[in-house]
RNA sequence: GGGCCGGUAGCUCAGUCGGUAGAGCAUUUGACUUUUAAUCAAAGGGUCCUGGGUUCGAGCCCCAGCCGGCUCACCA
């Protein structure tokens, strides 16, 4: 009756033409009819598939429950395959113990059902472990068919539109994200257990700063303002360590109205970390520390094989200034150059120089262009042109450059980290030059913090997306994020 | 945004020179009490991404578009 209803109002003229479809319903009716109510309700079962595998043992009675993923069915008894995403489990079901109607019900389960049993545990012939089923109970009926079993789900597109039949069919794709969720809890169990406070910052800012990104905007009705989603959430972590919160992070979304592409989601999982009285040399040995924790703990391993490289992630990196990787690729006497000298051998490398760029910027583009790729080890560039990198502070040593790095993985930015500009007469002039005259977007609220003081302070960002890629071997940032952004369907 | 490749049954894929739309799994019916990509026999199942065009005839050729992948560029 119910099913009846439910297929004359609800069901599209679309779905309701697809055979499979109609022979579920058929079935689930045939099912209800026989006592069996097609979704079901709480299930109390002994353990998870994998833990009844752990601690398996011969005629052990147990509840079990999941989802029917292979099902064979012969004239008196049938065995399946269950799942619940921990492991996959046997059953065995035969007539004789259910009787004739449980068992003629049994036989209209279709892939992807998902149903409870309560039996014994035994080992069959071929020495697999099995629930030889006493009783079962259908918990839910699935309406539309799994993908196929052997090949399973391949479509690349589909795997992203519909990450639920991924996960169903691709086990490795579950093993992925449930390692991305103990890189995730594992950074927190770092990080807290050395002093660092975890805090949530505006998502939704009048001023979108802390980076140069274009912004999503939405409006607030009840303020009747603007707003920005964040593209970083640094001026407010800041405004905290004035505060007197001396080590905090946040481990949360940015979100940047850029393009798409193999390593660009416009949300993405950012970690920032502010450490007070510290600097650059703070966050460089707790990054290394962090990174080859998480390697060990939850992979178990220091080398990833990861877009074609063998990266090893042994400490400590190795670390070189700027000045001296652009000689190791460029020449020894090669800020000596002139301008001209630097174009043409950015010509020679096929490097396109815009009208305009100075030695430095010229520079610069040869690095971007050449040498960055080229460092797939972890290492660490330190001291940069000033320019380069507005908000950090400058070396002591030396004013045209400034204390920080940027950590290089296999040829890609996993990580900057500044000694911190603290300077709020600094802070201001830069963000005026950076603003270029509109003084909407300039964060008084921040430069007045600062202007409280705030101590020396090491900060890094980690783009955890980029990290997850690198420790699970991804080559597409879509393999690491459950839900992509992906254009509607046409 | 440019270039290249792809979109065919629920899934994975073939499809020759432009001439009735194919396979495996899945589904249906029958057989089957230790199977595990179960097996055996038979059957049903298609908006060939969309819209135009060429042609007696288009899954195939041409044009435009949509979605995806790779790549280059841009952005950071």
């Amino acid at each position: 009756m119910f099913a009846a209803n439910f297929e004359e109002n609800t069901m599209s003229e679309e779905a309701a033409g697809n055979e499979y479809r109609q022979q579920r319903i058929e079935n689930m009716n045939q099912l209800e009819t026989a006592g069996f109510p097609a979704f079901g309700l709480a299930f109390e079962r002994t353990a998870q598939l994998d833990e009844l595998h752990s601690t398996f043992e011969v005629g052990q009675q147990v509840k079990a429950c999941g989802r029917i993923v292979a099902i064979r069915k012969m004239g008196k008894m049938a065995f399946a395959h269950i799942s619940d995403g921990s492991a996959r489990f046997q059953l065995m079901v035969k007539k004789d113990m259910l009787g004739d109607d449980a068992f003629a019900a049994f036989k209209l389960l279709d892939l992807g059902d998902i149903i409870g049993v309560a039996g014994e545990l035994f080992i069959t012939k071929t020495e697999e472990n099995t629930v030889r089923v006493a009783e079962w109970t259908l918990l839910s009926k699935a309406l539309l068919p799994l993908p196929e079993k052997f090949h399973g789900l391949t479509d690349v597109e589909t795997r992203y539109r519909q990450r639920s039949l991924d996960l169903i069919s691709n086990p490795e794709v579950m093993d992925l994200f449930k390692k991305r969720t103990q890189v995730m809890r594992e950074i927190r169990n770092f990080l807290d257990a050395r002093g660092y406070y975890e805090v949530e910052t505006p998502m939704l800012q009048q001023i979108a700063g802390g980076a140069a990104a274009k912004p999503f905007k939405a409006h607030y009705n009840a303020l009747n303002v603007d707003v920005f989603m964040r593209i970083a959430p640094e001026l407010y972590l800041k405004r905290l360590i004035v505060g007197g919160m001396d080590r905090v992070y946040e481990l949360n979304r940015n979100f940047r109205n850029e393009g798409l592409d193999r390593t660009h989601n416009p949300e993405f999982t950012c970690l920032e970390i502010y450490h007070a009285y510290g600097d650059m040399r703070t966050m460089q040995e707790l990054i290394q520390a962090m990174v080859t924790h998480l390697a060990e703990t939850i992979f178990g391993k220091m080398e990833f094989g990861w877009m074609g490289n063998i990266i090893d992630l042994k400490t400590p990196w190795r670390e070189v200034p700027y000045h001296e990787l652009v000689k190791e690729h460029l020449g020894n006497d090669w800020f000596d150059k002139t301008l001209a000298e630097a174009t043409a051998k950015a010509e020679i490398l096929d490097v396109h120089i815009e009208e305009g760029m100075n030695f430095k910027q010229v520079t610069h583009e040869i690095y971007d262009k050449t040498i960055e790729g080229t460092l797939i080890q972890p290492t660490f560039i330190t001291r940069l042109p000033a320019e380069l990198v507005p908000l950090a502070k400058p070396c002591s040593d030396d004013p045209e450059l400034v204390d920080v790095f940027e950590l290089i993985i296999g040829g890609k930015e996993i990580s900057p980290a500044y000694s911190e500009l603290n300077d709020p007469i600094e802070q201001r002039k830069r963000f005026e030059e950076q603003a270029a005259g509109d003084g909407s977007k300039i964060d008084e609220d921040f430069l007045m913090a600062l202007e409280h003081g705030m101590p020396p302070t090491g900060g890094m960002g980690i783009g955890i997306d980029r990290l997850l890629m690198l420790l699970t071997g991804s080559d597409a940032i879509r393999d690491v994020i459950l839900f992509p952004q992906l254009k509607p369907r046409g």
